[in-house]
DNA sequence: CTAGGGCTTCCACTGCGCTGGAAGGTCAAG
DNA sequence: CTTGACCTTCCAGCGCAGTGGAAGCCCTAG
């Protein structure tokens, strides 16, 4: 089939697919005379694969990893299973972090009802905000 | 003060305080004849809620909303209460989202026991991770 | 023959908060 | 006078997962 029928069965775009390609988590297809790519089945498998493996958090440099080990040494199992425990590390590291952001945001939201706007510097533009906040920046990651 | 002493007092870099006057969050300072940056005390302040404020999770481009109304409108209390309160939203939006992809992890883990290897299809590329994961990819913000 | 929808490539851009480096000016100590 | 630390500006890039657009080819229907 052609990327765009790939893309409706699939629900991803075809700058997407084509995107995943060079990412090297879906391999090049075959190529019509016409230089379009068509594609099998096994590529539907690969991308709901795809698509399962970002829900679980998985980014596409690991995905690429999995597939890697997958076509040069067989079952990746361990070696998923290692990145899966790795990331509920990581997920129970951010879900701590939020956390603690989520009790200091409240913490600062009841405490701004006891505060007299009069009291509040201009260089430190706003006293509900004080300069003593406990959490680190949050990591994006 | 220079930027590098200004830098040695809040931890930042001088690349970060620069960074911080070009995102509107620290009032550009006056300038010696040398054309080098002078700052008074109120830099560090001025810093020091800038951090606190990112600490709390607010991006630079909300701290330096905070900074306009201030300027403009005098104290910003309730806009900051706003922010915080629609952060806080934010921070249990996110919290949940990260629990369920941890139950969702935690779920693959154990069930990857009950598996043999040996029904594992290579378009599939690894049944430890099948097509039917419930949790949604997670959105960075 | 022409219009259109689909396909190709390539390059740039998004958001966010910096960080690195190049090329050059300033200033105090030795 | 020279060295070296410090400062200036500007431009580029990171990571991540795409998205947007331009220029041009392929194919089918009317």
């Amino acid at each position: 089939m052609r990327i765009g029928q790939l893309a409706a069965r699939t629900g991803l775009t075809t700058k997407t697919i084509r995107f995943y390609e060079s990412a090297g988590v879906l391999p090049a297809p075959a190529r019509r005379p016409s230089g379009y790519r068509d594609y099998d089945e096994d590529a539907v498998d690969r991308l709901a694969f795809v698509k399962a493996a970002q829900a679980a958090g998985l980014s596409l440099a690991e995905i690429r990893e999995i597939i890697t080990v997958r076509a040069s040494s067989g079952a990746p199992c361990q070696h998923v299973l290692a990145l899966l425990d790795s990331h509920a590390a990581d997920l129970d590291r951010r879900i701590a972090e939020l956390t603690a952001l989520r009790a200091d945001v409240e913490r600062l939201r009841s405490r701004a009802g006891t505060l007299d706007p009069a009291t509040c510097s201009p260089a430190a533009v706003c006293q509900v905000i004080p300069a003593d906040v406990v959490a680190q920046p949050v990591p994006t990651t």
